[in-house]
DNA sequence: GATCCGTACAACCGATGGTTGTGCCCTAGG
DNA sequence: CCTAGGGCACAACCATCGGTTGTACGGATC
């Protein structure tokens, strides 16, 4: 289908006549004659009946209009979500699963009204060199890196800690408990696919392995919160890792369990980057609504690695 | 834009390479390289970033994707929309202000799973050829036109009486009253632009007049809620009536008052109209809803022409 | 450094979609 | 009733676009 053509459908549904749809997009009558009869070849239903003077709205026209708005308004958005300067706020974030989309969506819900595009590049390098060059507006990471503190222009607000709690299925020798040390995972395996070796994200698991003598297996290839649910469901020598603010399409019957890690609890700590610099309106509409509601750090004690930047 | 360029941008992504989304598509990987930069072309935008082995999403390509697939989707319910056989369920009322659009938001409320395209054909005769046509599935009307019985096909059944309320401007004579009679009525100009002369509609109004000696002026074009709200709110010398389920984005500071009319309150009889062989899954849906949701007439002494059918 | 894999460029060609010119049909008006 | 005019469709023509084949180029692997 030809948006072109859409375009046209809409034009004369506004005008009422080819002609003036004709003017309206610097064509002839001709080929707003030529795009409708293609139009109407193409879904194989008449759009619009033709009468001496001017056209009128089949039925099928009338159930179609909607739609084709609603298709330029769509094909509208596509385009200038890569707009340089008035395009969409761009966040980035580790992952669809992490809290920073629970926060994005809550972000979503009080400014219906902004528009939002969510990526999720490879790892807090490439985002705060995106986030220099303007190519996204913000990132939720852990900052920073070992050893690498962030660039001057570039400033952060710690806004999450994201509690981890174990996630296992039914048989699992944990299944039972109604909390877990850390020091009891010892000696259990803890599968967390999706995790891409070399990133920030992978530094904090290898920290928590090496503090706690864990068995973290972060290999293989992700293939959707789907199929790690069936995995641990069925496996009873496995369990991962889950936030606790993470809301899954939980599968019926599973049996699955989350258990809360405590002494301490492992909380993977999010903060928002952005450049000093950066103009976009939302985003200090994003800031503003982070810092309402902001969580307070319960009492519990927690543990993070050395190198996240303080709160 | 081109969707099928839109399309290829997607399996693209997909299949992570040009040459296995050649194959997908059928084309050349020559074909998919012209289209993809094609698209970067238009969009002003790198999409992808080409490696030796295959392609990986630019930032701009990771936040035009989602649109993309967006776009693709709108795409294929469009096209739906006109396909004889699965098409959405196609169901006429008389304006999108009547009662029947607030019902039927309620029913995409209960079954937003249902796929709905609400159409407006001229009149009751004309909804009840495409209802034996199969054009439309259903239509929310006042049966019948006077001195015609509906056809033996077509079954009906009354789902709603909807109360008339009169809307008045806060300088019009009757803007303190808490209540008017229809008595009361006489004398006051009542202006309803949007009503169709010829249509069940009209014949509606020229009942009421013609029985309580009322003033309906129901010429005029009808440039839309907005500027109604506004004539009214500005015209002592006019009212109008509206439902009493009306949700209207009330225009602010306007003093706009609604008021009950009484003795009898004027109804309008919207009935479900169906073919009794109509095999389409969702109307029985919707006339379950529609039973289950119908309103218990009311004690009021209420007020409707006699050739409506009785419920 | 050779090979392989994957994409880009060039040349070619048919299909597509635009224009101009014209015909037909329906409605309005005398 | 006939005519005039407004509006859409068809035909012919032509430029452009988008597809194919053939080939070059560049990065990764062994």
């Amino acid at each position: 289908m030809d948006l072109a053509a859409v375009r046209t459908f809409v034009a004369v549904v506004d005008t009422g006549q080819f002609q003036d749809a004709a003017a309206e997009l610097s064509i002839t009558q001709q080929a707003v004659s030529k795009r409708i009869a293609g139009l109407e070849k193409h879904l194989a239903v008449r759009l619009f009946t033709r009468t001496a003077r001017g056209t009128r709205l089949t039925i099928d026209g009338q159930a179609f209009l909607p739609h084709a708005r609603e298709l330029l308004r769509v094909a509208e958005r596509a385009v200038a979500s890569v707009v340089p300067g008035r395009r969409p706020l761009r966040v980035d974030m580790i992952a669809s699963r992490s809290a920073a989309s629970g926060l994005m969506r809550g972000f979503h819900r009080a400014h219906p009204e902004i528009e939002l595009d969510v990526v999720m590049l490879f790892d807090i390098e490439t985002a705060v060199a995106a986030v220099r060059s303007g190519a996204i507006d913000a990132t939720f990471r852990a900052v920073a890196v070992p050893g690498r503190p962030l660039p001057e222009d570039i400033e952060s607000v710690r806004v999450l800690d994201e509690p981890l709690q174990l996630l296992t299925g039914p048989a699992h020798a944990l299944a039972a408990a109604r909390s877990v040390t850390v020091a009891q995972l010892a000696g259990h395996r803890i599968w967390m696919p999706g995790i891409v070796p070399g990133t920030e994200w992978a530094a904090y698991y290898d920290d928590l392995v090496a503090e706690f003598g864990l068995t973290i297996e972060a290999t293989g290839p992700n293939f959707g919160s789907d199929a790690l649910l069936d995995t641990i469901a069925d496996t009873p020598a496995l369990a991962t890792f889950m936030s606790e603010h993470t809301r899954l399409v939980w599968p019926a019957g599973h049996g699955l369990r989350r258990i809360p890690v405590t002494d301490p609890t492992p909380v993977y700590p999010h903060s928002l980057l952005w450049h000093r610099d950066n103009p976009h309106p939302a985003l200090a509409t994003l800031r503003a609504y982070l810092s309402a509601t902001a969580t307070s750090p319960d009492a519990t004690v927690t543990w993070a690695p050395s190198w996240v930047v303080a709160r």
